[in-house]
DNA sequence: CTGAAAGCGCTTACAG
DNA sequence: CTGAAAGCGCTTACAG
């Protein structure tokens, strides 16, 4: 690249030291420093199309503007969703951010942190993977600026902004009960990742407050490592036998979409064979047969809320917060009202 | 945050000075150290957990191995999709990316490659909105070493990695015109764009190579401002008419994923009412009833490629790599061979 | 084999 | 009102 110019270059040009050019666009002790001086400096500046190095500054002042970010995965909607958030309420407040994406990999989490502190990023929003407490735990230690987003450890006094996972159920099993589901079957997976537990939880309460009985083996917790085949044999296995369900909730995005694939290719009927309460929003769900009922997260607010909290805690003692935003559920056909059996209602 | 040890700290505690320490820890004239100075200073970095501060070292040495991405909107998939490739490609060479998104507009991606380079990236990965011409122009005067990614401008000397676009919609028609479609509409964007302009080239040549008639009328343009309705018109009006179209190519993804939500909710039947070429894959169309024939882009080869290229440019004097990488034509049931009318065949 | 010194491009407390 | 000077944390040509 082409030698750019530097506050040198303009303090040569006007034939004033760094330091008034420094101040002048800057705009500091602006009452201090005669009008005639700093208009030629800011004229040269132009003339000379001056940019300032943000990697000399950032030495000096120890601040980059830069925030780092890490995602499960930046090619998933989740994540890219939020990023694109974090985005634009970082550069509303004139900040630039890098991410990274940890795979649910500690150990690619770890490397993240380290690269992305050795590269002074001012702050750190983290959507941790399970079995990054330690982890969190150090940069906490290291008084690093950071907020968790999305996941986060109920044993860790960390700032966080999440959904309220366990309501987020809660509210979708109430409302298949309210439509007269009463066989209720949750896919989720395989972690301990206390998001996901707490989305089992909601739903084992609201079956147990509404009367009706929690069984485990309509629970599947499936691994994610061999998604569609596992969605299908869970939904088959929740179906079949002598106690069929007659609803399904998903607790991610991800089992949703492998659940509406496998429940296309066996031809179920929506709702009249099984109603189903997805888990976040996708454009993918629009070119599904029947429209779906789904968890919607407030991802504008998270992120945005997060990154604003960040941005704040950047400023020594900030004190910690932690906010658990609530869900909407959005009732579409595939929970359509069951018409109460006539025999049932009777008695 | 805690202050973090520097190179001085070890220094200090070893005894020697900060360039030995630099020297050892960058394994640097290994031959010309003494083993037991090099051990002992590698100890105490370990032991006071040193980590190099990157901000300082790219201001002496003019490289932050840092990359700029700058692509449409990252929430888009293919945009992250890209960005996926890319960071993977960048940390396999000790790079992290910063990346911004542009909303295909021309201010805020000068606005993006001016807070890029201010930060010193190293190198800069553009997927270009309309009318960036000069920006890029500029860019090359200023000896930035860059890669134009997925579009890129004909009249200009650059490097770019893109889709052989001409081509990707010439095999979609030809395909259609194998399987016996006659009346093939397009549904296009009205851009300068010159990826897509081609999109509609190929269209054009195909048919005419192929003995079929180019008729304006059954090219739709649509500004993208307006996507669920201006879709679902023009899919209507390409079918009404004396002379109603039997297929259509979709020229982007977003475009494919409305028309086929339009196609959803006008209850068309594919293919046996329209045969449906769309534009990337998406998972999306998995959800759909009809498994969607569509133009597949070599998204990992072109990340990959262009990050390559982009990593081996940032050596002075390399020269410029342009290249078009061939899209793969994935036949699915919505583009079903016809069977051909016996008069037809018969004459 | 080792180190003093300059310098990357800024900011800022301090002195005048 | 203005500037000399120190320093952020590194690297590296140079001297010994």
């Amino acid at each position: 690249m082409i030698k750019k110019t530097s506050l040198k270059d303009i303090a040569q040009a006007v034939g004033v030291s760094t330091a008034l050019v420094s101040y002048v666009l800057n705009n500091q002790k602006e009452n201090r420093i005669s009008k005639e001086v700093a208009r030629k400096i800011r004229q040269v500046a132009q003339e000379l199309n001056y940019q300032p190095n943000q990697i000399a500054k950032s030495l000096k002042t120890s601040k980059t503007r830069t925030l780092g970010l890490i995602v499960a995965d930046i090619a998933n909607p989740f994540s890219s969703s939020m990023a694109r958030i974090v985005e634009d309420e970082a550069d509303r407040q004139g900040y630039t951010v890098v991410f990274g994406s940890s795979d649910e990999n500690p150990q690619k989490c770890q490397k993240l942190i380290t690269t992305l502190l050795n590269r002074q990023v001012d702050g750190l929003l983290i959507a941790a993977p399970a079995g990054t407490e330690s982890q969190i735990m150090t940069l906490q230690k290291q008084t690093v600026p950071f907020v968790l987003i999305d996941r986060y450890f109920p044993s860790l006094k960390t700032s966080y902004l999440a959904l309220d996972n366990y309501q987020s159920t809660y509210d979708a099993v109430r409302h298949l009960v309210d439509s007269g589901y009463q066989r209720i079957g949750l896919i989720t997976l395989k972690t301990s990742l206390f998001h996901i537990t707490e989305r089992t939880r909601g739903y084992q309460s609201a079956l147990q407050e509404n009367g009706l009985p929690f069984q485990k083996s309509r629970v599947k917790e499936l691994s994610g490592n061999n998604p569609t085949p596992d969605v299908a044999k869970a939904i088959q296995l929740l179906r079949t036998g002598q106690d069929p369900v007659d609803a399904i909730v998903f607790t991610t995005n991800s089992l949703t979409f492998w659940g509406l694939k496998a429940i296309k290719s066996q031809h179920i009927n929506l709702p009249s064979e099984l109603a189903v309460v997805g888990f976040d929003e996708t454009d993918a769900y629009e070119l599904f047969d029947t429209s779906i009922t789904y968890i919607r997260q407030p991802l504008q607010e998270m992120g945005q809320l997060a990154t604003k909290i960040l941005l704040e805690s950047l400023n020594p003692n900030t004190p910690i917060t932690q906010t658990n935003l609530k869900a909407t559920l959005v009732i579409q056909a595939s929970t359509q009202s069951l018409s109460v059996p006539a025999v049932q209602s009777a008695e």
